[in-house]
DNA sequence: GTCTATATGCCGATAGAC
DNA sequence: GTCTATCGGCATATAGAC
């Protein structure tokens, strides 16, 4: 493992606190013990919390993103088949301990009073991107904007049901329902 | 309108700022002085905050499922237009003001480090109770399970979209595929 | 760049009078 | 049942030494 600096270790201690139990619940103090380091190093790096909350959101935008080309990257066969195929693989790890359902609905929730907030606008932002990314593999279906809405619509719920009851069967039912959607009709 | 109870008032007073804001975010005492009492009058009615918490998410649990059946009830039609239907009301919906999302969505991300949290299981609850009143209204499709789990995946992807994106019309765009869900096949 | 120590404020919760 | 007053704790953020 590369050396990490001391700013990639205070991102790292966040994503790993502010994912598993809230980024509002997770006090500054928790994360910098968690990376080595006490408080007054940690806002040496980060203006205040708004700006560390921020980047662990921007970062986990570019990493889901990755991770969702690398799982579509895997599958075969016809699209439909590959959409199918990635909500299933998308269940597959909803199934890890540490899963806890989207970061970024998460982040919408709990700043749900500041519209405004940047963490919010990045986890909107990410939210485009995957729709943009969604639509452009659909290229070639006769209307493939409205069914990379459809599809990433349905992920999302999916996930959401699966992360309230703990059960990933959610995102497998609505694999089949997303297989019909990117079928050209 | 009828007079409400004290323990009815601070009620309404949290339910509207904990729907406008978010738990987590608002103190017992803005509740308390929303309702117009004290706090220490707030926790002679409520144990602790959990508890108030708590009964926010099931009155809201029994309020969102009131308002569901009266909305398809003015629905007409053959089954999946209703659906489609639906969604589009709570589409209407979504563009007032003050809609936030789903609170149960949104309760399940802030304590989300808390998964036998009991605001949380509330949250959960009402929602299996919405996916058993949506298989009874599709009695006759030949897989209702699945198409009531389809449906309600779908619905709270384009609820939590509109509400990241305020942007209703992923909520229509979802109702297409809603009523495709629907048909019988 | 990182530390020890601290300022400052808000939050949940309670004591005790009425 | 509701109040005034307050406790103890934890949060964000900073001062100042090294």
């Amino acid at each position: 493992m590369t050396t990490q600096s001391t700013r990639e270790a205070i991102l790292t201690a966040a994503r790993r606190l502010f994912y598993a139990h809230g980024a509002q619940s997770v006090g500054v103090e928790a994360v910098a013990r968690k990376a080595g380091i006490t408080k007054p190093a940690l806002y040496y790096h980060f203006k205040d919390k708004d700006h560390l909350v921020t980047a662990y959101v921007e970062e986990q935008g570019v990493s889901v993103l990755a991770a969702l080309r690398r799982l579509f990257d895997q599958t075969t066969g016809p699209l439909p088949e590959r959409i199918a195929e990635l909500f299933n693989r998308v269940a597959d790890s909803a199934e890890e301990q540490a899963w806890r359902g989207c970061p970024f609905q998460r982040i919408a929730a709990e700043f749900a009073g500041e519209p405004k907030h940047p963490a919010r606008l990045a986890a909107s932002a990410h939210k485009k991107a995957v729709e943009v990314w969604l639509i452009e593999m659909l290229a070639g279906h006769p209307s493939a904007e409205r069914a990379g809405r459809q599809i990433l619509t349905l992920l999302d719920g999916a996930i959401a049901h699966a992360f309230l009851h703990r059960d990933a069967g959610y995102i497998r039912t609505a694999a089949e329902l997303a297989r019909s959607a990117a079928a050209s009709r």
